[in-house]
DNA sequence: TCCCTCATGTAAGTAGTTACATGATTTC
DNA sequence: GAAATCATGTAACTACTTACATGAGGGA
């Protein structure tokens, strides 16, 4: 959130409220300690102002953390790799060239359809029961869990083809 | 888990490598403790037993534990729910009359809109912009929250009107 | 006057995970 | 005879959140 602008702490509590606030949230017992943490290892720096009598300190990147920062965006990701945690870097991928953001999304659908054939694998023990009836809401979440993932792929192609904003637009008449 | 049957700790940790583990997983640092804590409290028992050379402490739920239980399952939840915890609890709704179950879908689904009304005021800001390509990923981003509530919301309807395993049939074509 | 927003920060608590220690059985 | 599985458990650590303490400015 620092690449852009110079922000408070209480800024960055803000810009959490919305756009990236979906995937991820701090709180202040968070936010504080950690910009000092980043301070002490030079990947910001800070300036203490005073605007209307109001004392303030004003954290901006350096060079240092900007390069932190894309090689974070960059890295290989755990295998525990939750679907958040990846939206929340993809959000930042916009400075990025796009051919390591497509490259990062065709990991990332990898593994995302290796998933989605493990949940059809538990599908299969589940369609062969007779007594289906009395597991509908384990069925009903499997149910979701590959929809989910199904959706997800779809998604990850029309990212990958630059039509993101078609589709958004499109969804217009969805709305209430 | 242990609603039907008498489980080890680690028979608990082999049942989160799927069905509910989709949703919610535990390692064996929080497993044992956990059980111990439980049993103190009274909501399980647990008898020793030897199985071929093998020492197992397999846990019981008590009648007090099942009541707690179906109270966790039907409590009315916190505001910064997560769609993954509700699913979590969803999984193991199966024993619960269904009007108390549509009953919680139906708030479950309310809160999900009220989520999808707020990404709806973001899109127009962004759409009201000139730069767009600039901000592609955090479009896509966006673009991700309103499709996954709204198929969300469709998931829900389908799950109330009892139509989960047809759909889970019908999505077999997509399958590799 | 009261409440909301701006603004920084800490102490205590929560809810775990990771890595290790131990040791038997079973399967390749 | 090595590796995987079954089985229990702890100590150290991670990564936070919640609640509190403090205080100024601005609007109803």
């Amino acid at each position: 959130m620092l690449y852009r602008n110079a922000l408070t702490g209480y800024d960055l509590r803000k810009c959490m409220e919305n756009g990236v606030g979906m995937f991820y949230k701090a709180s202040y017992g968070s936010i504080y300690p950690l910009l000092e943490k980043l301070s002490e290892q030079g990947m910001v720096s800070y300036t203490e102002n005073t605007v209307s009598n109001r004392k303030q300190k004003k954290y901006a990147i350096s060079d240092k953390g900007r390069k932190h920062f894309d090689y974070w965006l960059t890295e290989y990701e755990p295998s525990d790799l939750k679907i958040e945690a990846f939206m929340a870097k993809l959000y930042f991928c916009d400075h990025l060239e796009e051919s390591l953001v497509t490259e990062k999304m065709e990991c990332f659908c990898e593994r995302i359809n290796r998933k989605l054939q493990e949940l059809y694998q538990e599908r299969k023990q589940y369609l062969k029961m007779t007594n289906q009836e009395e597991f509908y809401y384990k069925l009903s979440t499997l149910y979701f869990g590959i929809t989910k993932l199904q959706s997800l792929l779809d998604w990850c192609n029309v990212v990958k083809n630059r039509s993101s904003l078609e589709y958004l637009i499109m969804q217009e008449n969805r709305e209430m």
